[in-house]
DNA sequence: AACCTGCACAACCGCACGACA
DNA sequence: CTGTCGTGCGGTTGTGCAGGT
């Protein structure tokens, strides 16, 4: 599939836009619009692809554009919304008025990429200290046999009811309940870090979701908003939640 | 001062989809 | 029905800068 007017034997310019080339666009789509993107190139005078002339007028040029840096609001509507749909950025941004798919995606990889990563390695840590843990009891039982102490017994059931819970600490918990199908499991111990976080930086229920007055009927939505409201955590700034009176979210 | 590292942002690439001839 | 074109989307890479060592 050729597309976006690309001709193969053309050299498209790729690389960082100049303030020319950004004004010969803007002036172009003042007077045409947007659309037709492959003839932008061409009739702007820009040796750029119209894919390339879209990405510019979507991610820069357009007005209405926000720039500099996410809100904890924000931020809090992108975690809400990732977790319903997931890597749907464009989805999201239509929901963050003046915020394009490309930032928000940029945001989510170097915030929350990161913080999945740095879960995922305490994960395996405290993985191995169980199985090391169970090893060396393992160890010790066996040392016990081969001495034929009956009389241990009682301290090995002791033992194992204290590993079992240690088990069951360990146990995968989804640290998000919205997350759904992309929860980020992360160990118990982690969820006190995770509610700290959440509650410090006045993430999902304060003060957010109010834009457009858009309402969620789904039972997507619905059902999350209870279980977010089932929550074990107390999250403040309870008069601006977004879960309606009708049953949605207010977006 | 030089180097390294992490972050934020811009831009590119490949793929998928809808419209249309 | 099929192929082409235009467009949008998500993933990935490149780059500049600030802060730390």
């Amino acid at each position: 599939m050729m597309g976006w007017g690309d001709f193969p034997q053309q050299g498209w310019r790729k690389g960082p836009w100049t303030l020319e080339e950004d004004k010969l666009l803007s002036e172009y789509v003042k007077l045409h619009g947007e659309g037709r993107w492959s003839s932008v190139a061409r009739c702007a005078g820009l040796n750029r692809s119209g894919k390339s002339c879209r990405l510019r007028w979507v991610n820069y040029l357009r007005p209405g554009l926000k720039r500099g840096q996410i809100t904890p609001q924000e931020e809090g509507i992108i975690i809400e919304l990732h977790a319903l749909w997931g890597n749907k950025w464009s989805t999201i941004a239509r929901y963050l008025p003046g915020r394009t798919d490309n930032e928000i995606k940029n945001y989510w990889r170097t915030h929350f990429m990161k913080r999945e990563k740095s879960s995922n390695q305490k994960q395996e840590k405290q993985k191995a200290q169980v199985l090391n843990k169970k090893l060396q009891l393992q160890k010790e039982q066996e040392q016990q046999k081969q001495l034929g102490v009956d009389k241990t017994k009682a301290i090995d059931i002791t033992n194992e009811g204290k590993i079992h819970e240690a088990q069951e600490k360990q146990e995968m918990v989804c640290m998000y309940p919205t997350l759904g199908d992309h929860c980020l499991p992360v160990m118990s111990q982690d969820v006190a870090s995770w509610a700290d976080f959440v509650v410090d930086d006045g993430l999902l229920w304060g003060g957010l979701w109010n834009l457009d007055d858009q309402v969620c009927h789904t039972s997507n939505c619905s059902k999350i908003a209870k279980q977010n409201q089932a929550t074990a955590f107390s999250f403040g700034g309870g008069s601006n939640n977004a879960y309606s009176s009708t049953g949605g979210y207010i977006f």
